[in-house]
DNA sequence: CGCGTAGTTGCGCAAATGCGGGGATCATCT
DNA sequence: AGATGATCCCCGCATTTGCGCAACTACGCG
């Protein structure tokens, strides 16, 4: 059935009119053709393994198993796979842990219709493909060191609306240390205030609401 | 050229992808044909006028003229104009709105396929399709009062770290009607305090990030 | 092994926040 | 005309935040 000559492209996303999109640009091309789709990281990881795709359009944020989460577990099993990143708004520091992981090209999902195809052509042929804008930001969050386990549980609690103390008492610590969590939160992420954290937390995929 | 027995229907949406994945749905049905796309409220305007649509679907995020915005225009030249609301997430006070501006159906935008083409048909017949989760939602939102456009400002400020004193000064107003601002946002909001008044405001699109 | 670094924990103090009052003007609706 | 709600202003005071200074632990690296 499949015609060995062609990229087997695997869309992974959880909208099935973005998938039926891509799925449409992709078949146009002579030389491409998807042979499978899954709507989340689990599904991804069983279709990964029926289909051996080239080349994984991999949307980032998803229920259940999120994109990063199973790009990782389908190279632990594929070491050669190659991914694409897909993801609707750019300043996600989920895509700098992607291509940490590995993955080979990104794209925003407002691109227009010929870049998706160029990108997988490269992505194809072995090279790496990160737009000018990407490559900015990756600079940026490299030198950033992202907050640690512990400040991240810090920053979930004042998302939540609870003062130190509660936040203390939750964490089973005194309220000074989470003012000493929170301190270094604010100059990690640049921060004027605990609110401001907040907000670039959620920006940034740091934390989720 | 346009089959006039046929629902003629108007994609608006910035994403490329999904109005491509859109518009291959509709154009497969018999009774339907897509005679537009538009990727912001401004382009949504143009293309009504020219084609005018008895179906337009509406993104509610978009870049320029948001969708509520780019509804309200168009109803106002066409007062028989039908739409409905394409959405990523629910919970969102903008679908309240789009409703009380005349929305006749709602779709989440990871629906399953028929879900698209049985949504059109209804509302195209005249009645309203609202999902019951999405009924609940409009039932709880409409109870509650929302926030003045004063108190959308004060919250923007505050969601960019400022303080009270700094809001006060750029709004040239004094701090301490900020404060009485702030304390009557946190009420509305049922918020611990301002930080859990940003990430509620965020969430329900009351504020954009 | 010693040494630096990063993470975690702690205390005290000045500044900001949140809360409880008070009152004013203006537009809108009844 | 009266009521209602949005906007604006003011005060005092308890609580919370944010910052500077400091210590302990764990870990890697020379």
């Amino acid at each position: 059935m499949t015609d060995n000559n062609k990229i087997k492209v695997l869309i992974v996303d959880d909208h099935p009119l973005m998938r039926s999109g891509i799925a449409g640009e992709v078949n146009e091309q002579a030389d491409m053709q998807v042979v499978g789709e899954a709507a989340d990281g689990n599904e991804a990881l069983l279709a990964y393994r029926a289909h051996r795709p080239d080349i994984t359009l991999m949307d980032l944020r998803m229920p259940n198993l999120n994109g990063l989460d199973a790009m990782l577990a389908i190279k632990k099993e594929f070491p050669d796979s190659r991914f694409i990143v897909l993801t609707t708004v750019a300043g996600d520091i989920q895509v700098v842990r992607a291509f940490e992981a590995g993955a080979r090209g990104y794209l925003l999902k407002n691109l227009v219709r010929t870049e998706l195809i160029d990108t997988i052509r490269i992505v194809h042929a072995g090279k790496k493909r990160v737009p000018t804008e990407i490559a900015q930001l990756l600079a940026e969050h490299f030198t950033e060191d992202d907050l640690t386990q512990r400040e991240v549980e810090i920053l979930r609690g004042v998302a939540r609306g609870n003062s130190n103390k509660i936040v203390a008492d939750q964490l089973n610590i005194s309220e000074n240390t989470v003012k000493n969590h929170v301190k270094s939160i604010l100059s990690k992420l640049g921060a004027n205030d605990r609110t401001h954290a907040v907000v670039i937390g959620l920006q940034r995929g740091i934390i989720e609401s």
